[in-house]
RNA sequence: GCGGGUGUAGCUCAGUUGGUUAGAGCGCCGCCCUGUCACGGCGGAGGUCGCGGGUUCAAAUCCCGUCUCUCGCGCCA
């Protein structure tokens, strides 16, 4: 008989009635009735239930066992009396009659329960996270992973791909967000960084003549962690040669598309995946108030500038902003009109609370409109505010003034809240069961940047502006749009990418555009500026961020919950304890010298 | 760096206008129990109320400071 086990714990049915058989598992639960006492036996295909009576010696050693022990045991399956059948059990016709012990590891009182989830908070769950991932939730949503990341690799080599490695001791670059660093013991003084992305190497495979990259490929990012951001994560990274954008979204989108179609209904509940219309950036940033807008939320945003412009208008408040440039952006609420006052006053606390004055609206409602600042817009300009918004009698509208860019993003959050507050209050708003992906589009090349008061990339620097060398020679650089998208599902932006510049000379003019001189570029990506110049290919690529794909396909409100070993939001890791002080021998190894920040 | 929330038993939480012995469920320990599968019954142990200071006859409760975790802003090409 094998030393463990002869079968597993999903495995016993009627059919082994009568057979000896050895199992091996944890204790899951233990119901201990006196004269007879069961041993509810779990591996990570299922449970058995194993038991003793007081006929058995055994009887008096068992009942001191604690659950979360590891033990094997050995017995003989016998079926279950109908009465004590348990149809929830996949093993719950049998039970196995145990005839000898072996405890394999005691387990001594644990910190929360695994049998249930008991709601222990996440800073325990994570310093014990080795229980914590013997939960069935857990154990399910890890496996989730594995089978997203291996069905990712089938279908991309399926689609021509192959995959790569790249160096994870790379180089720092001067772009994006802060490196993690690696002391060089043999440079003193020298760091590697770890990768943000492995985005230059895999744009000199493209050079180096590979045709299609893809890698799951780890990065790292020293930035302050949110809900779906960490220090470090994985991404689908896909670099093509000789494409267009149109022929990136057609390669990966059915890939992605069928993935998520395959796993949609992990939750239980079967959800559609719909992949909308691509979105200019300009007209996300207008409608949506975002660049990685939630399409399930069906409100939307228009400009009303004009209206609070008129003469006849005399909202002051608004004037005086739209004198300074400003814009008013509104959202049309459809059928609100009969919420109580309470519904406006929480929105608008809402409104206080992000930092705004408030949130204005109109009420259209027995042909007229109502509310805080209806007085302040004559009937024709209310007409006016219907007809571009779209509004009609039992309708509600919600304003936001301000400089173009933070009225935007501000009527985008409102967006959301409004929708929220419809839901709460009973009117369904927000579609669920249901994966809205779209592309986001033409994203600027250039941004202003006010806080260094000059012209920025406002995006990826090495994409193509999508005039070429013409664009940048003749637009106003804040004019010209790049080969730059995102792929953007639920509000979420899953993925980046764009078609590169793979051209030194216009690389040049761009860097030169946002005020970065030939000598820094050489200086910085001189390696792959100089592998341009030895003939490179027109490529483009993407990245997506696989543990995102994961979290909407588990449907979980955060990015630990889907990786087995996770740092918590201050990047710390609780149970292996790091980061941690370094021996003063090591540090010395490496001429490291550490000088602590003063305390005030 | 900033803002919101949070912190009471091993875990999850309750704790009134400040009031004398800080509670519950689960877990743990002991005893009882032959059909449980959220077993049941009886009994018990377990607390620096995050930490420090202050107000008060009296503080888990009020005030000040500080720390933790968490959500968001900044940041993340």
């Amino acid at each position: 008989m094998h030393a463990y086990r002869t079968h597993k714990c999903d495995e016993l049915t009627k059919e082994h009635v009568g057979q000896d058989v050895r199992l091996s598992g944890w204790i899951h639960r233990i119901y201990d009735l006196g004269g007879v006492l069961f041993i509810i036996l779990r591996d990570t295909y299922g449970l058995t239930q194993c038991l003793v009576d007081e006929n058995s010696p055994l009887l008096g050693e068992i009942n001191k066992w604690r659950v979360e022990s590891v033990v094997t045991i050995d017995g003989k399956v016998r079926a279950r009396s109908a009465d004590t059948i348990n149809p929830k059990m996949k093993t719950g016709e049998i039970e196995v009659y145990i005839a000898n012990v072996t405890m394999q590891s005691a387990a001594e009182i644990i910190p929360f329960q695994v049998y249930e989830d008991d709601g222990a908070g996440e800073d325990i769950r994570l310093r014990y996270r080795y229980l914590d991932l013997r939960r069935d939730g857990m154990h399910k949503k890890i496996r989730l992973r594995n089978n997203v990341i291996s069905t990712i690799r089938d279908k991309m080599w399926g689609q021509g791909f192959q995959e790569f490695q790249t160096p994870i001791l790379a180089a720092s670059s001067p772009e994006g967000a802060r490196d993690y660093l690696v002391p060089s013991r043999l440079h003193p003084g020298k760091f590697y960084a770890l990768p943000q992305a492995p985005q230059q190497f895999k744009q000199l495979l493209m050079m180096s003549g590979f045709d299609r990259y893809f890698q799951i490929a780890p990065c790292f990012r020293d930035e302050d962690g949110r809900a779906d951001r960490l220090a470090e994560f994985y991404q689908l990274d896909v670099e093509m040669s000789f494409v267009t954008q149109d022929e990136v979204f057609n390669t990966v989108q059915p890939v992605v598309k069928s993935l998520f179609e395959k796993f949609s209904d992990f939750t239980g509940e079967k959800r559609e995946v719909i992949w909308c219309d691509s979105i200019p950036f300009k007209e996300a940033m207008l409608k949506y108030g975002s660049d990685k807008p939630d399409l399930r939320n069906p409100l939307e945003i228009c400009d009303v500038t004009e209206v609070f412009a008129r003469d006849d208008v005399s909202f002051n408040a608004f004037k005086g902003v739209i004198s300074k440039g400003g814009v008013v952006r509104a959202i049309r609420a459809p059928d609100v009109s009969t919420m109580p006052r309470s519904f406006f006053d929480k929105l608008n606390g809402w409104a206080q609370g992000e930092g705004a004055a408030g949130l204005g609206y109109i009420l259209f409602a027995d042909g007229e409109g109502k509310g805080p600042i209806a007085k302040f817009v004559p009937e024709a300009a209310q007409e006016q505010i219907k007809e571009i918004s779209g509004c009609k009698d039992g309708d509600a509208i919600f304003f936001i003034c301000n400089q173009e860019l933070p009225a935007a993003k501000f009527a985008g959050a409102a967006r959301d809240a409004v929708c929220s507050a419809m839901d709460e209050a009973g009117i369904k708003t927000r579609e669920t069961g249901v994966y809205k992906f779209c592309w986001i589009v033409d994203f600027p090349m250039y941004e202003f940047d006010e806080k260094a008061q000059k012209i920025d990339f406002s995006h990826n620097p090495f994409s193509m502006p999508q005039g070429g060398m013409a664009d940048l020679e003749e637009k106003d650089p804040l004019d010209v749009y790049a080969f730059q998208y995102d792929c953007v599902c639920n509000g979420f932006e899953l993925a980046s990418g764009a078609i590169r510049n793979h051209r030194p000379e216009i690389m040049e003019k761009a860097f030169g555009i946002a005020g970065y001189g030939k000598d820094v570029l050489e200086d910085k990506f001189g390696g792959m500026l100089n592998a341009m110049r030895y003939g490179a290919p027109p490529h483009g690529g993407l990245a997506f961020g696989i543990d995102r794909v994961i979290m909407l396909l588990a449907d979980e409100p955060n990015l630990r919950e889907v990786y087995a070993f996770v740092m918590n939001g201050q990047y710390e890791d609780q149970m292996m304890q790091a980061p941690s002080q370094i021996d003063e021998e090591l540090l010395k190894d490496l001429h490291i010298k550490i000088s602590m920040p003063e305390k005030v």
